[in-house]
DNA sequence: CGAGAATCTGAGAGGATGATAGGTATCAAA
DNA sequence: TTTGATACCTATCATCCTCTCAGATTCTCG
């Protein structure tokens, strides 16, 4: 069983099992253990390359977190006017979410460690998606204050985190990415009386 | 330190410290010492009243989930019109939520237990709150499909979570329930468009 | 009052888990 | 082949938590 592998080989693919094992279990239903024996190696060797669980943990989420925010964020920006933008920037989410769906599980799953623990990486993604809506709506329309915008950009963002939840969870039949961004940039835009076309 | 109580009424106030721990601290962080000895009991009495902590948890979670979704499932159908039924629905919810804040957090607070559950809880909010979603949008149009309409609700309830939570977090200056929902309401109906009037 | 029922408590069994101490195998270079 | 460094393991600690048992206290009612 000679499985040696370079300090930096092995806290990668650490860090890797360790995205599957949380995935799975959650914070608390994943133990050390499990982390350690997925990855064949046992426990001290997990502590060499994480100082705690809550260190391996949030490493994973800040990582996941700036990802994904920054990808939308390029998204957005890619575009002109702003149900383009909008549409680009869901896009970007949900196609990241499809090909990374145990990071999205993990950043947005419900078996969180704390609410503390998620400050660098859901709160993060939410924040600058937030901000890239705030953006799109003072392009959108200039009179209306900014509480209200601030409220639209956080149901947006809320909005887009939900129907992936569920939108993942199809396992057969799921339209693409691109449609489901279409699909919810109409909604978003024009509200449901947008929806028939 | 005679504190006895009957049977009925340990259990009734068993179950009002339970919420409150368990919103505070989440599942895993509240232990059955926490909340025994909150109520300034031990644990055995705590163990007569409730088979296991799961149990008690469950017990929670589902009364607080039926409570709610009855509420807004009656508030929806109170009104006529789709827009009307829509704030209604809205401000049902909203209310709620702020007069029970400890339910909404241990309701939709990220610190469950597992996915599992929140099979009975949040599941059935959202179920129900998807179905009045979907009848809503059916009176408005009916040349939308069965699978667009069904996303399009999900995006409803998502919405409404996510805002109640940024919501509920502000602790100053909170715009009241009726209003907020009003704004929601308009929103999901009119779109981004529809938000300056 | 006095006996039985209802309610509560102190103490702990049993088990899982995060974390560590100290020793062993493997590698790479001289 | 020796040697130092790196990567790893066995064994264990210490803690915490769920859940239980045997018995003490208080209440109720004939």
């Amino acid at each position: 069983m000679s499985n040696r592998l370079p300090a930096a080989e092995r806290r990668k693919q650490l860090l890797d099992v360790a995205m599957t094992v949380f995935a799975d279990s959650g914070y608390h239903g994943a133990s050390m253990n499990d982390v350690a024996s997925t990855a064949g190696v046992t426990k001290p060797v997990l502590y060499q390359h994480f100082h705690s669980k809550q260190d391996l943990y949030s490493e994973l989420i800040d990582d996941v977190g700036s990802r994904l925010s920054s990808i939308v964020v390029a998204a957005a920006k890619s575009a002109s006017d702003p149900f383009t933008q909008t549409v680009a920037a869901l896009a970007a989410y949900f196609n990241f979410v499809e090909k990374n769906q145990r990071e999205f599980k993990l950043l947005f799953g419900r078996g969180a460690a704390r609410e503390e623990d998620r400050v660098n990486g859901p709160q993060l993604v939410e924040k600058r998606m937030a901000e890239v809506a705030e953006a799109l709506l003072d392009g959108l329309n200039q009179n209306v204050s900014a509480r209200q915008t601030a409220t639209a950009a956080k149901a947006i963002v809320a909005m887009a985190e939900g129907v992936c939840r569920h939108w993942i969870a199809q396992h057969d039949d799921r339209i693409s990415a691109d449609e489901l961004a279409f699909e919810i940039g109409s909604l978003i835009i024009h509200g449901l009386s947008g929806l028939a076309r």
